[in-house]
DNA sequence: GATAAACGTTTACAAAAGACAAGAAATGCT
DNA sequence: AGCATTTCTTGTCTTTTGTAAACGTTTATC
């Protein structure tokens, strides 16, 4: 199962049969149940996800509600990055909503890698890279454009995803009410 | 002036004095007026900024408005990001708002400078951590948060910010109207 | 120093979304 | 298959925000 993984960073960087041995061998493989929670609120985390199978969300509570603010699906990197980095209690849940298959690394195996490995910087790069577009065209719709048009651009860039996720997990993830969001679904329908 | 860039990148790598002449040797010095425009509404960009002095802002265009959707001042790194990224036109335009005095660096120079200095990658991967969580931050400000709390998270985390910009910006970077922060900063008055 | 432009606030009215509650439909579990 | 839970929709009422326009004030500019 690291075959998906290397494929997966051969888009960035290269690395040798050698350097490939190193990293595979602090990825740890792992299979959840759903539900399964790989972060929970107010712990620390000390490790990052490589989700190769399943569907993931990370919510925050607020006022006793689940706010979704972010859903991945396969190939992704998932962690709850602030606690990660500052070594925080993680106010965000990292919760698996199907069965799962993950690589687990360390954050510690990770910055030794980063001395054993030259491309180890290059390739979290370029992957914090595509990370920090994704970010910004997500704050940039939320800037933009009103929930209707962010549910529409959802849809269009994510279509298998609807059928795998609760719709009030959507709605939270949209900044609105499940019940808003089911009026704004019933007039997308009336005008198509 | 670029000894307050080196101090500002010694917090995440330390050069070598030849690293930074490699450096110093690619960044040009910039003088420019407020209004100027560094990068302009559907043009490439090729550069990235960092601001010695002065405050910026960064705007999209929507049905004829400005939407403000980052107010940056000094030693901070600026781009539209994006376009820099994909060398498609950019949506965003990056104003000053003050005279302001920057560094500019070639993307190319750049990408020459990954194969030059070792901690190159380093310093960007880091960079863009910290950036990665602002982004984050303010993401999930705009899911968890209504207006009027992000309006005081603004005022707390940068309190000086509010004499420097008009407050319809503010407004709009929000994700509100000017009509509707003023409503909001009425009746936080009224309770204080 | 005069004039124009930009800025901040307020008002009335319209539109959108939230809160709350009830009920139907779908799903999960044993 | 049957029961409980979750999910989705709908209705009514309230609150918030948007739109548009007016007005006084501040700031720029010549």
């Amino acid at each position: 199962m690291k075959e998906q993984f290397f494929v997966h960073t051969d888009n960035y960087v290269k690395f040798t049969p050698a350097e490939k041995d190193l990293l595979a061998a602090v990825l740890t493989f792992r299979k959840v149940n759903a539900k399964t929670e790989l972060v929970s609120f107010d712990k620390r985390t000390d490790q990052l996800f490589f989700l190769l199978k399943g569907c993931i969300r990370k919510y925050y509570v607020k006022d006793g509600e689940q706010i979704t603010i972010h859903i991945l699906t396969e190939n992704n990197f998932v962690s709850a990055f602030d606690s990660l980095m500052t070594g925080s209690p993680s106010k965000e849940v990292i919760e698996c909503l199907e069965p799962c298959e993950l690589l687990t690394l360390k954050k510690a195996d990770l910055e030794t890698l980063y001395h054993q490995i030259p491309g180890m910087n290059e390739l979290v790069r370029k992957l914090l890279e595509q990370t920090l577009i994704q970010f910004q065209q997500a704050l940039t719709s939320f800037i933009l454009d009103n929930p209707e048009e962010r549910y529409k651009k959802l849809v269009a860039k994510n279509p298998g995803i609807l059928q795998r996720v609760p719709q009030h997990m959507f709605a939270t993830y949209l900044g609105i009410t499940a019940t808003s969001l089911s009026r704004i679904r019933k007039r997308i329908l009336a005008k198509a």
